[in-house]
DNA sequence: TAGATTGTTAATCGATTAACAATC
DNA sequence: TAGATTGTTAATCGATTAACAATC
């Protein structure tokens, strides 16, 4: 919409933890901030704080600062779907368990609306008042509740085999925790990968060669 | 040591995939690969596999491409720690038992001595054959065991109290789940940062505007 | 030899930072 | 008005991609 598509990556990623910080501040009562303020708060520059604000819309006032308030709701309107996304949870291991609670009662914009696994022992069973559904009834799952977002808390060996059928059940989005790799697939399929493996890999390299 | 302090944090966090690609092919019994079909498989260009290559010291061969079990050990070599490194882990919530799961049982070069939690209820409670420890009991634990990274699944306000007492224990690596910002601390301080609600934002963000 | 593919330099691209006129 | 701080353009920096001679 309008010229939201001028926002880059590196700017999204960055929008929610301006969100955090604005929230901090609100919290604290304080009325307006400026980008030389907050760049301290932050640990980058004022410059970069200007150049992402400016994507906002104009909010900031010469001589004055940032308005929190303001900011606060131009950064919830342009991070938070207006209807939360139903989203379905693939995996019920302790990562799954882990971020179906996060899902359920931290995580706004999202609603869990289901929990899938393929093993005998966790079908059935109850997280964060879901019941676990079995893997082999989620085509009819998606028929009748059509969610828009699937988070893989699987293997990645379990993901091949799944991403396939997810997006035949017209899933587009997904939050991917295993290392299957979506690159080649369709541009309309977005993607947001956490990689705990290669996160804590980067951490034993950069100890072993003192880089920082 | 040597020459890796030419390597870039970009590089250094495409290195892990590359060895999780290179264990794949070494595990279908492939002897050697070219940048570009190592490329298309990962969704990047030759030219950027090469260039990153270079780096582990031209193990390349022009006509032939790179040899697999060379790859391995070179990537291997760079990566992990000679000795395992010692860490504990802070906060032993549904993300700490997962975490502590992973590093338990699946991570490399790592080796979880103790966990920690300042709550009553988690005190005393088995995590992975893990007794979880008081956190008062948390400085004595290190100047017995002086641990070299520490692990934080625990909220912002826990953190932010946490790390430097942390710091004062001798610890200067951490693996942060938390939103605690280290922006400004000593430049000996290594922290690897995974911020899942930042990217759980980012995708809703990207959904919202139709940005892949 | 001819074909393939590297290592490496040069060109391009994009993101970050600096600068400064506009203005509160 | 003077001081502060924005919005925005220009300069810099770094990372990615392209190109190609060297060579297996």
């Amino acid at each position: 919409m309008d010229k939201n598509n001028k926002v880059s990556i590196p700017v999204i990623r960055r929008l929610p933890r301006y969100l955090r910080y604005v929230n901090m501040l609100e919290s604290e009562g304080v009325k307006k901030v400026s980008s030389r303020e907050l760049a301290e708060l932050l640990g980058t520059t004022a410059s970069q704080v200007r150049q992402d604000f400016n994507l906002l819309g104009g909010l900031g006032r010469q001589g004055i600062g940032y308005p929190i308030d303001e900011l606060k709701r131009e950064l919830e309107q342009r991070i938070y779907a207006e209807t939360p996304l139903d989203c379905i949870l693939i995996g019920a291991g302790s990562l799954g368990s882990a971020i179906a609670r996060y899902l359920k009662n931290v995580a706004k914009g999202y609603n869990l609306i289901g929990i899938f696994d393929n093993s005998e022992e966790k079908v059935g069973a109850k997280l964060e008042e879901y019941t676990c559904l079995n893997i082999d009834t989620l085509s009819e799952f998606c028929i009748n509740h059509n969610p828009v977002v699937a988070v893989l808390c699987v293997p990645t060996s379990a993901a091949e085999q799944m991403v396939p059928e997810l997006i035949k059940c017209g899933i587009k989005n997904f939050w991917n925790f295993s290392h299957y790799n979506f690159a080649k697939l369709n541009d309309d399929v977005k993607v947001e990968n956490v990689h705990i493996r290669e996160s804590l890999e980067a951490l034993s390299y950069r100890i072993k060669h003192e880089i920082n």
